[in-house]
DNA sequence: ATGTGC
């Protein structure tokens, strides 16, 4: 372990007040000593940056699958007071609202035989995929600050899915406070044209199998079987997002002086919670967020239209189990020093794990908790977690999100070809779709950690409980 | 992640 950071569990890591100057609480990560050798000290630096915010409350977060990010570490959770505390576009991350959901089929793997090739070049067909992939779908000016408000709710009322998608998502598929007004020109023009698609990087539309159950209990509550085909949509706000980001950072950067924050790292931009900079911030990012869940609600019902024709079953025997955000900044109620307050939770590039009875989650899963998802990178297993109440006492209700980079994409690029990975996967009976295979590269196996050796930390934690591994059968990617 | 990089 690096210099300076004291173990304080066999999980558990503190980083002390004084690791970096002005430090108002610690900080404390989680993290395996197999995961520890490729711990980057900057994220651990960013993880302390963080902890001089004004307002943080307890400590400064971060999950197992910590990693350098801009200005907080991604994997990065903190929750600020409401009247002292910040609000920060770098606790949130550029892909405002990045989630993933994942959808029940009524198929096993022997139905999908012969025709997985077929399957995987229709859904190919369905979704756009690609950096700047655009939408069939066009929406006017006036339907996008709908979409803005209402996120998939949205997309139900135009036909995408069902009312009883809604309540299968998380904060319904729609969180309050969005402010169109707050999302330049500029974001409307990049995200008009794109609702409805994919994306690139890490974003993906997986075909998997449920490989194992863990938890048999938890299983049946969240509805999956073993042997069953499942999938999976992993994607974000797009354009629209990245640009509301863009366009806060700038003006909370030249608001600093105003309010008299000093940082240590000017990527930490952020203004007080309540302010009218802040408040900006927070209604330009439920915008994206909940354009996000709008995205992901159409992408979901293109897949089944491609299910629903290939094998002639209905659309509501493929069930949403559920919809998460790992990328966003929420309003939330939470134990602070044993009085109930509400403070403003940042999580970035990590996932809300509410545990049995919190308010907020499905009535359906009340007994078990929030389902978590996990999505593997290419080739590797996802996995369905559950929350915790230990999740609700240490880290905000939060756990992980997946696996991190520990190859830049340059240097995957330079050791990786993107054929050869697709015809190696080919042979595991793995089919990868993308509109290049020289993007594959980017997205090897190799170039990521190992996401089950983060989820096992999870769990061993206490910061969310296995349920379910699911393994990929066909992915469509950027 | 991203109309990919000052």
């Amino acid at each position: 372990m690096l210099e300076g950071i004291n173990k304080i569990g066999d999980l558990e890591w503190e980083v002390p007040i004084g690791y970096v100057a002005n430090m108002r609480v610690p900080g404390r990560f989680f993290l395996s000593r197999a995961l520890a050798e490729t711990l980057e000290e900057g994220a651990v630096r960013q993880l302390a940056n963080v902890a001089t915010l004004p307002g943080i409350v307890k400590h400064s977060l971060a999950m197992p699958d910590i990693h350098w990010g801009y200005g907080f570490p991604i994997g990065g959770v903190a929750a600020f007071d409401m009247t002292e505390g910040v609000i920060s576009p770098g606790g949130v991350g550029f892909d405002i609202n990045c989630g993933v959901r994942l959808i029940t089929t009524p198929l096993s793997e022997a139905d999908l035989a012969g025709r997985k090739r077929d399957l995987i070049e229709r859904l190919f067909a369905a979704v756009p995929t690609g950096v700047g992939a655009k939408s069939t779908l066009r929406v006017s000016n006036r339907e996008l600050s709908e979409v803005m408000v209402n996120g998939a709710r949205w997309a139900v009322e135009r036909g995408f899915g069902t009312g009883a998608d809604l309540a299968r998502c998380e904060e319904e598929g729609a969180m309050p406070g969005a402010d169109p007004d707050a999302v330049s020109a500029k974001a409307r023009q990049r995200g008009a044209p794109q609702l409805g698609t994919l994306g690139a990087g890490n974003h993906f539309l997986e075909i998997q199998v449920v490989k194992e159950i863990v938890d048999p209990e938890a299983a049946r509550v969240f509805g999956i079987v073993e042997g069953q085909v499942c999938f999976m949509v992993h994607c974000g706000s797009r354009g629209l997002g990245h640009q509301v980001a863009t366009d806060h950072l700038r003006i909370l950067e030249s608001a600093l002086g105003k309010y008299r924050i000093q940082l240590p790292d000017r990527q930490l931009a952020c203004a007080p919670v309540d302010s009218p900079e802040g408040r900006a911030y927070y209604g330009g990012m439920a915008s994206a967020a909940n354009y996000a869940w709008a995205n992901r609600q159409v992408i979901m019902h293109e897949a089944r239209k491609v299910f629903a024709e290939m094998y002639g079953i209905d659309y509501d025997e493929m069930r949403l189990v559920y919809d998460v955000a790992h990328n966003v900044a929420k309003f939330e109620r939470h134990d602070v020093d044993g009085a109930q307050a509400e403070v403003c939770v940042h999580r970035k590039g990590a996932t809300r794990a509410f545990g049995p009875g919190a308010p907020g989650i499905p009535h359906a899963y009340a007994a078990v908790g929030q389902p978590v998802l996990i999505p593997g990178s290419m080739g590797t297993s996802s996995y369905l977690l559950h929350g915790t109440t230990t999740a609700m006492q240490k880290t905000w209700g939060s756990t992980c999100h997946g696996a991190g980079r520990v190859l830049s994409r340059s240097k995957a690029k330079k050791e990786v070809r993107g054929k050869e990975l697709r015809l190696q996967l080919a042979e595991e009976g793995i089919l990868v779709r993308a509109s290049h295979d020289s993007v594959l590269a980017e997205e090897a196996p190799e170039v990521y950690k190992p996401s089950h050796e983060v989820v096992r930390v999870v769990h061993e934690a206490g910061l969310s409980g296995i349920v379910a591994r699911l393994n990929p059968l066909g992915v469509i990617k950027g």
